[in-house]
DNA sequence: GTATAAAGTTAAGCCCGCTTAACTAAAAAG
DNA sequence: CTTTTTAGTTAAGCGGGCTTAACTTTATAC
């Protein structure tokens, strides 16, 4: 590797300080409304990747299906989610955020939010573009990645 | 495309992406380390801001000096931290992390940062750069926030 | 010098997440 | 049609995190 060191160091540095506050601050929202952090989880992937199936959350967060249906349970009781027939397999549940739900991680993305509102602050208008422009480069990558696209190397 | 994006929308995108998956891995690299998420995360807290007593625990996390207490021992007894006496204040305490607890950490954000290497493989050597300097400037702009310098625009 | 406040610790008890094991029901395979 | 595999549920039990409450020890205030 070494082929481009700035760039690695560039991005630890980042990492080191975005991690460390977003995971501090999920712990604390999560805590806040009342769900256990592996409840939120849940919530939060569902919000990301979409309804799936129960044997998709117990893959998913590593857990066995007997742990993902009683977590996914309480959420259900709770309102978060919904857990419907499969109407292709009638053994399968299809599972989604319910509106409560969907308030409930966005509210939480807007107090994320709240701390890159100060960064931004700190920016003037010319940083400011650079960064727009970093990060859309930066998500585009993340989805190539995420999906599998290759860019040939 | 989307040059007319509004930082925010850029940023919380790339938030989105982000967070997502730097919460999963963590959780998942601290399972595999045989650590809770809460241990793992006072680790975390002390890598980040270095050593503290047992009162900035539990005024981080929000728990109470009990609580604090128990997971701190644990800790100790695993090795990861170190509690010595505060010399200034022999009721206080001042917790550290020991070379292995250090070890640990760096090993985490080693595997987080995996994926980033992927992403970098994604971008050509000017997407790189762009990425590098923008990421600067936040890492600037975030040690602004967190220590309240004033940057006055 | 006594009273009060502050820093941590310990113990009891609760809730929660997770696992294993035993189960139901539906789909796929033969 | 029977067998096997797959999706999910339920119950018992363990261990962990957190809280309250009672305590020890040291610093600070009067």
């Amino acid at each position: 590797m070494t082929k481009s060191l700035p760039f690695s160091q560039a991005i630890r540095e980042w990492m080191d300080v975005f991690m460390h506050r977003s995971m501090r601050g999920w712990h604390l929202f999560a805590k806040s409304t009342g769900l256990s952090l592996p409840q939120f989880s849940i919530l939060m992937q569902l919000h990301h990747k979409g309804a799936c199936g129960m044997s998709a959350i117990s893959e998913r967060f590593e857990i066995t299906p007997a742990a993902a249906s009683q977590l996914v349970d309480k959420l259900v009781q709770s309102g978060f989610i919904k857990r419907d027939e499969d109407p292709h397999d009638r053994r399968a549940k299809l599972l989604n955020l319910t509106d409560k739900g969907r308030t409930l991680i966005q509210q939480g993305i807007e107090e994320r939010y709240r701390w890159v509102e100060e960064l931004e602050e700190k920016l003037t208008a010319e940083e400011r573009a650079q960064v727009i422009e970093a990060l859309n480069i930066m998500t585009r990558a993340a989805q190539e990645v995420e999906t599998g696209t290759q860019a040939d190397k």
